[in-house]
DNA sequence: ATGAATTAATGCCCACAGAGCATAGCTAAA
DNA sequence: TTTAGCTATGCTCTGTGGGCATTAATTCAT
């Protein structure tokens, strides 16, 4: 079955004249009389009722004649589909990230994706660090967030956010911003920790922000969650360390202390993914990241 | 766009190898290569993601896979179906009848032809003879019911049916198998007749048979429909003249007396009608016609 | 009636699209 | 490093499909 032949049955077709076809589909008229008859060979059937002066469409014929629109409109409406694919207007995208993410630029990031590229369906999946590499090899997710930067020719990464810790209290706590020093002052006191495991970056890096001051924490409890820690310390059973960006929109009943300790959010995808989809993404958190505030704002109260 | 791009396209998408996709195309790897290369081309976008070594598909090309497998399937059913209407196993098909055909064979046409091709829609429309040739030449109907014979070239003809005319008359009428020698005796009587016009063929066979004993019967009622006629015999309120079809099924109290005379019933349809439903339409009433009683049975009381 | 005009089919020839072959160039595995 | 396996490219040539000229049939106008 060929295409050259199904087009010109239709413009035949339609104008019931072989020369007048001819003339629109830039043939002379011999050359479709051919194609025609090939294509009855090739059917078993005769599409046209002619003789040497009339051409009428056969019953199978105005039947092909009638589906043959849609199915070619089909072909359009693909093609145009897979075009928007290629530009990145639509598909599917999985991003993987620390549920910390959640508390900075990730919201902002997703609101202005989602605004630029509205037929992209996006899907989070929270994943620590160490199930994100796997991840994105294994094609579970594509882009995902990440607070080290992982060195595998495979995958990529780029710094979107560098942000300060800070120290997580209760308001009536006896640290306040004229009392604190540094975490030194904090040796005795009770921690919640997460609870990721030694090995995460992450949990190095906040362990390290005591080893400086010659102590490990006190751990009185553990959890993964941020919105977790932070009702703990609002209620008095510990305090934390958390990135800065957790202060956005908490209880007016916890008081954050920047520490001169920061940490880093990286973007990581496939190195060379050809996921246009992609590349918009990582355009789209190119922006937020630009816009995002450098300087931490100064507590309200 | 041209369909071996894209059927190759869905070779190499399944096996994601060029060699052994052409091997199954019975190509030469170049040209696959090549074909690949234009319909990248031609839609403006990478296909698959491949170097020197390993070929995947694009999230565009994944996509187009996709997409490109129902689409084909639908030229394929597309195609299946225009064949079985090529073989006039669907279609549609409009029979013109007069009233009186849905008292003869045409119930068994219409059986045997629904049972032999279940997918044709057929439509009956009830048309008096004077209409039909119309309704067949401007394609209103496809084959038709008649009395006479049409003689125009455009119209072909064939007897399918020779039965008696029939006197109609109640049961309690003085006239009876006995009695009954010939429609002489029913000079004075009131008769039911049809309210055709006197130029309808059957009207004037119908009074060719009066005029044969020298009169012309006095109408009291008239009507087209057979079923009317017989009930308005039935509570004598005249008698009537039908051909003997009529009896099949009617009621006791009637009475059907056989007339030396006969009617004749044809199909009629357009010559070198191209649509193979039309000649499946005819083969069965051949076979009908075939089958049909010519004897007419006894009366049954 | 007769010629003019229109139309589809056929014969013949030719150009070029597209296929094959040979090979280059690269990569992963052994 | 070698080797096997893969895609891309250069070159040549064949076969398909298109154009031109013509035929044959039909309609229409005079």
């Amino acid at each position: 079955m060929e295409f050259r032949l199904l087009r010109s049955f239709r413009q035949v077709a339609q104008d019931l004249n072989y020369s007048r076809a001819a003339e629109k589909l830039f043939l002379a008229q011999p050359a479709l009389s051919r194609q025609i008859q090939s294509l009855e060979a090739e059917l078993g059937m005769r599409l046209f009722d002619r003789d040497k002066r009339t051409v009428r469409l056969t019953a199978a014929g105005a039947y092909l004649n009638e589906q043959l629109g849609p199915w070619f409109d089909t072909l359009g409406h693909l093609t145009e589909q897979t075009k928007r694919i290629h530009q990145g207007d639509l598909g599917e995208l999985c991003i993987g990230h620390p549920g910390s993410a959640l508390y900075s630029i990730l919201p902002d990031v997703l609101a202005d994706f989602s605004r630029a590229y509205p037929d992209v369906i996006t899907s989070l999946r929270e994943v620590n660090e160490l199930e994100l590499r796997e991840a994105l090899l294994q094609q579970k997710v594509d882009v995902g967030f990440l607070r080290d930067a992982p060195i595998d020719p495979r995958l990529s990464t780029r710094l979107v956010l560098e942000e300060p810790f800070a120290l997580v209290l209760p308001r009536n706590h006896w640290l306040n911003p004229t009392t604190f020093d540094s975490l030194a002052q904090c040796r005795d006191e009770p921690f919640i920790l997460p609870a990721l495991g030694k090995s995460v970056t992450y949990t190095q890096q906040l362990l390290a922000l005591f080893t400086a001051h010659g102590y490990t924490p006190k751990a009185r409890y553990e959890s993964n969650y941020g919105a977790t820690i932070l009702r703990l310390v609002e209620k008095g059973l510990g305090l934390a360390v958390l990135p800065i960006s957790y202060q956005q929109g908490t209880s007016l009943n916890l008081r954050f202390l920047i520490l001169p300790d920061t940490t880093r959010l990286h973007l990581v995808w496939r190195t060379n993914d050809p996921n246009p989809v992609v590349t918009n993404f990582l355009n789209v958190c190119q922006g937020v990241a630009n816009d995002w505030p450098v300087t931490i704002p100064e507590l309200s109260a």
